[in-house]
DNA sequence: ATACTTGCCGAAACCGGTTTCGGGTGGAAG
DNA sequence: CTTCCACCCGAAACCGGTTTCGGCAAGTAT
């Protein structure tokens, strides 16, 4: 014979499940009724439905989410694509926000399927998969570019999505997003506040809607506080310690190098801290470093970075409690919410 | 009425799915003989099943994974929970691991969904949760334990596993492994090589099994080099950089301190150049450090951190392929495989 | 008292697959 | 020329839910 690979697994006496059908049974009741009393259906006697909810609490009746979504189409799954670039700034943020966006998936019988891409368009196809194969009922975008190419495909497709970010284009889209902006507005205050007057800003990615904010609050600050923003000291790009390295290299070189730095990425503000060390320059001495994130690893540098953090197991939580209320039908637009990061000194800057 | 949230969410004219009935009637045979052909039923006519192959795929057709599971009780998708501890020193791998076992998931029309919890007994019940729900078919089960309950589980309830990372009982496990044994061994030797003649080991949690397994070759490369064991050099429980720190500050206060340090884990060596910086010792040249893992800080550390690499990524693909093979039916001593890690030397010795 | 609603539930179809069972066909054996 | 047996496939049940439809009983309007 031609194959034998659909023997069955190694199957141990599992207890059976209690179906709906054993609900209705014991209710004298039929299945049908059952479902409609557990969905609430308006045509179901009060009574009646508490009865029901009562007995499949104690049997312990859980739909199976298969069986639902043959007929619904909904999986119970959330559904995250996280797209890894070569260098990613974001990866330590990752456990964090997976274990919040768990943890009110679990709270709620839903699920968290994951997948990864390596470019925009392997992340996109990959959605594509995820929805016609009906695995997922919705998505949250991490990372949102200022012109997102998912947005798009979701809007069209009809499937529900949550944002952790901000974006251009905002119809149809509920966010979550940290107000970094205020932020580096911050950063320059309390640098302006020590007496810098040469504040110098490295930016993150162009693509990413959070480097258009915080180069906005970037310059709110200078204005705020007085100081004439100096092109020469406004970079951006980085992203890594090595483009970090690299800016820090370059604003060290100028004629009238700056007296503080604002980072919008502290692995970026990490990786200048070799540049520094490389001159001899004592950071929170002769250098004011200020960066955002909130990255472990700033706390271990010498001198530990201070920042801005972000709290990203919250993000997720959040994220993940407002895609459900979208999927059951919430407007998106009254899922927006944007909430303050926490500065944390630590000694790099004086 | 009471209630109207089982409204449907925006939905668009998403174009249907071609079904299996849609498969049947284009070649005049019914749905249950095309179920039979492409699931390799003996009883089907070979030309026939080339026909339906030929026909399900130029129509595109992909069974819908619930309509399966709710007949076969296969969801097609892997899981995986990760126990977060408060400073784990893995989580850079996290990022990558996903990257692997998504990346053959995919490649199979598989899924990953993953959940974290915060304790064993967290982990334990989530898994249960999973596995009632019929929500995946099979566990990777990341950084095993000597004694794993989680294996145990999984054996009494006969749902297919595979570990990163060996046991102690290894009845119906499949694994795969990197030799670390082998590179604390290698570590001694390199060490040795270099004339040091007092090397210290730092181990990590004494509950994993890759701390004993480390301990044992870090014991062979010291018994072939001929250097005695120093109770005093041999310290244990630093995973994360803080302990790492506290660990080689004892060392360092010793009346004979070592000249050479070779941590079980990255982290923790990271951690003690935070303690030889204290000191004034320039590590590379007072004293000799060499790490395991790989982890990306390593290299940005100063000076950066001489390591062995783990292939985390290809680690995630062995696993998912071997999982789904399990799953399929292979039998768990058939999956059982070990590979090196790789040495970077980048300076921290000599 | 009759007709018309309304409230409530049972019956049955349905979703997209899998699996069991039984029967028709053709070739080999008797 | 039967008889028997592979070989193949259709028919139908089934999995565990959801949803439509229709009808019965009680209440309300005429």
């Amino acid at each position: 014979m031609s194959s034998l690979d659909f023997q069955r697994p190694t199957t141990s006496r599992r207890r059976r499940r209690v179906t709906i059908s054993d609900v209705a049974a014991r209710l004298g009741l039929t299945k049908g009724t059952v479902s409609r009393a557990l969905n609430d259906y308006p045509d179901i006697a009060p009574t009646t439905r508490q009865r029901v909810r009562r007995v499949a609490r104690t049997l312990g009746y859980q739909p199976l989410s298969h069986a639902q979504a043959i007929k619904t189409g909904r999986a119970r799954s959330l559904g995250l694509v996280i797209q890894l670039s070569e260098h990613d700034a974001h990866r330590p943020f990752l456990a964090g926000f997976l274990a919040g966006i768990s943890f009110v998936a679990s709270s709620e019988s839903w699920t968290l399927t994951v997948a990864t891409a390596d470019s925009d368009a392997a992340t996109l196809s990959t959605m594509r998969r995820l929805i016609d194969e009906h695995k997922v009922d919705g998505f949250i975008l991490p990372r949102t570019l200022i012109d997102d190419p998912r947005s798009t495909l979701l809007r069209e497709q009809g499937v529900p999505f949550v944002m952790f970010g901000r974006t251009r284009d905002t119809t149809g889209c509920a966010w979550y997003d940290v107000r970094s902006e205020d932020s580096m507005a911050d950063a320059v205050d309390r640098l302006a506040a020590l007496g810098h007057c040469r504040i110098a800003f490295v930016n993150g990615g162009a693509r990413y809607q959070y480097s258009r904010l915080r180069l906005d609050g970037f310059r709110r600050g200078l204005a705020r506080t007085g100081i004439e923003e100096d092109p020469d000291l406004v970079l951006s790009g980085a992203l890594a310690p090595e483009a970090g390295e690299v800016a820090g290299e370059s604003l060290l070189a100028l004629p009238r190098p700056p007296t503080a730095i604002v980072f919008a990425v502290d692995s970026a503000a990490l990786g200048f801290y070799r540049a520094a060390r490389r001159r001899g320059l004592r950071i929170g001495r002769h250098l004011s470093v200020i960066g955002y994130d909130g990255i472990p690893d700033g706390s271990h540098a010498d001198p530990p970075l201070s920042t801005y953090a972000v709290d990203v197991r919250k993000a997720g939580e959040r994220l993940a409690r407002m895609l459900i209320d979208r999927i059951r039908g919430a407007e998106p637009a009254s899922l927006r919410e944007t909430v303050p990061a926490r500065f944390i000194d630590r000694g790099s800057i004086g």
